[in-house]
DNA sequence: ATTTTAATTTTACGCGCGGCAAGTTTTCCC
DNA sequence: GGGAAAACTTGCCGCGCGTAAAATTAAAAT
């Protein structure tokens, strides 16, 4: 490694012998500087590990390479997984990406949205806490600032956005729960914390009048993120309560149904399609960690893959200078069929 | 709200009619200008909603409040939950936290590592990949930043870190399956991706021995961080070997455990200590999900809130000024007691 | 009311880099 | 070899703010 320590370009440019607006320019593409003065900055490069400041740069460009995604809950696998994937294709594009995760509570997701201002992002990939969020800030973040909402809509805002077409979601495995067995109750938080919980509740409602069958729910008590621990204590009490009019329940998200499944095995309740079993179980999302219940749970996948490449898309589309998309992007689910229902 | 969009603090100091270093002063600490002063810039803080930019503050600042918390695998909940709860103390403390996530990969955990140099931060939380960081990257980083290694050491640098005691995990957790049935085979991934795994190995292999029972090791293929996939398979393949020398398995960690229950469960083998069940399984590290597997896990349980708390605390303490502990600080497991063993 | 002193505000420069204009050197091509 | 184009250098300002030193002002003391 070189002897002195390069604290700047100027000084990283000193030692190349070049000067300093060049050696910015090969930064800002490497291919646009003579290709005998590639060879000496690269050979600088080696010698003493240089990198322009991150910040310095987009601190007076007009365009900058950064990219905001910002997700509600980071500790719901769901999103961390959704996050990572998408990370990867503002890196593949060429784009600086910082993840922020308000945690599920409204303060912390104001504060990343004025955070990010100040990062001067080309473009914001957001996940709305939902319910929880604060509305006009949210509006006047995408006024101004290049943002694509994933995920969950702000029903209070008329903003397009892009995730799952949750009826369609509900009714799918409402299909296959009624063609395979009884006609599924409907399990759910009382206070559910986004709008997604509402649309797959008015899916089911509708999926099952079309079967010429009643509409079941029952909802759970409890605020805030941890639904496995709603879903536990919530499914528990309707067991012992005889809340369920069917041995089949829907829950309005897997991580409740994973948190109903625990319920279930305290009560000593067999869970499955398989004889023997007592009561089926499914739920909606294919949550990562769905694949690993016991009994692995029958689910609705959400397309992750594709809600993350039209949200990545759709950005890049509007940095270079499209509008946002007056309407929202849904995409369908796909049936899981495991073993709990 | 006000006429005009406020840019910088050059116009909002124009707006409050003060000079702009004064207002400087006021955002540095409100409680350091004159009351009348202060009153002013409150004043137009309420017409104009101006906030200095996060980065622009930090360019010039010899000691700056940003922390950057790194952790190696964010989709997993258990380093989910405690960066939330780092990331939360943090902020108590008058810091400016930033996540990163190395995502199982070292390009981008150097990556990480090269961007926090741009963030100038007055101090890193980082819990290092383990086998797979780069060794002297790290150290490199330690000796130009304060850091705090927490979770996992790197066995390669002879760095102090601040985690759990695993060999007491093991062995806590031995002493307990024994007492109460078979002893346990140790279940495990043949290429772990840190050096906890092999302390908890070692810890299994000692305290068996001191109980005069022969230690048998069961090791699951596979790399990479999904650990519930390789629990999955590789428990399925040995349970279906008859590599299990007892009806007891200790899983190295939770997650390798959630995988496993879930090829008990489709072997068809009943889980936990009451009658009729067929298999005792145990995981260590007492997981998000734990709680919610069928049946729930019987684990170890880190202390993550004391190991948060140590490790901001000691990260604070440096930025004051105190040197890198020259002494790992290792947290005692407790039992976790559940119904799967 | 005047002086002393402490608090506050200005002035002036710096951080690390982008970017533009004008001038100089290199390279390329006929 | 001459001329034009391409690449590079010099010089300077801008981004949004921190900060030390100087100048001013207000509060306290005499």
């Amino acid at each position: 490694m070189g002897t002195k320590k390069i604290r700047n370009m100027e000084e990283f440019a000193a030692v190349s012998g070049l000067s300093r607006p060049t050696v910015s320019k090969y930064f800002h593409d490497p291919g646009s500087v003579r290709s005998s003065t590639r060879t000496r900055i690269e050979a600088a490069l080696e010698k003493y590990d240089y990198r322009p400041n991150i910040f310095a740069i987009n601190q007076n460009r007009k365009l900058t390479k950064n990219v905001g995604i910002v997700v509600p809950y980071l500790a719901d696998p769901f999103f961390a997984e959704i996050a990572r994937n998408i990370e990867q294709r503002c890196i593949n594009a060429g784009y600086r990406p910082t993840l922020y995760s308000a945690h599920g509570n409204q303060a912390l997701e104001n504060d990343i949205l004025d955070s990010l201002r100040s990062l001067k992002p080309a473009g914001v990939l957001l996940a709305p806490l939902g319910r929880a969020s604060d509305a006009s800030a949210v509006e006047k973040f995408c006024a101004d600032i290049p943002t694509v909402l994933f995920d969950s809509s702000l029903e209070a805002l008329g903003l397009a956005y892009i995730g799952s077409d949750n009826p369609q979601f509900s009714m799918l495995i409402v299909d296959y729960l009624c063609r395979t067995g009884e006609p599924p109750c409907f399990f759910e938080m009382a206070t559910p914390s986004n709008p997604n919980a509402n649309k797959r509740r008015a899916g089911y409602i509708h999926a099952m009048q079309r079967l010429g069958q009643e509409p079941k729910i029952v909802k759970a008590a409890g605020e805030g993120w941890n639904f496995e621990e709603i879903g536990l204590r919530g499914g528990a009490k309707a067991l012992a309560e005889g809340q369920f009019a069917t041995n089949t329940v829907l829950c309005s998200n897997d991580r409740l149904a994973i948190g109903f499944l625990t319920a279930c095995c305290e009560a000593g309740l067999r869970v499955g399609h398989e004889p023997g079993c007592r009561i089926r179980v499914a739920g909606q999302d294919d949550h990562p960690f769905a694949r690993y219940t016991c009994p692995p749970l029958t689910t609705v996948a959400q397309d992750y893959e594709a809600i993350s490449r039209h949200a990545a898309e759709t950005l890049f589309r509007m940095i270079d200078g499209a509008p946002m998309p007056k309407d929202s992007k849904l995409f369908e689910g796909r049936l899981v069929m495991r073993v709990s229902a």
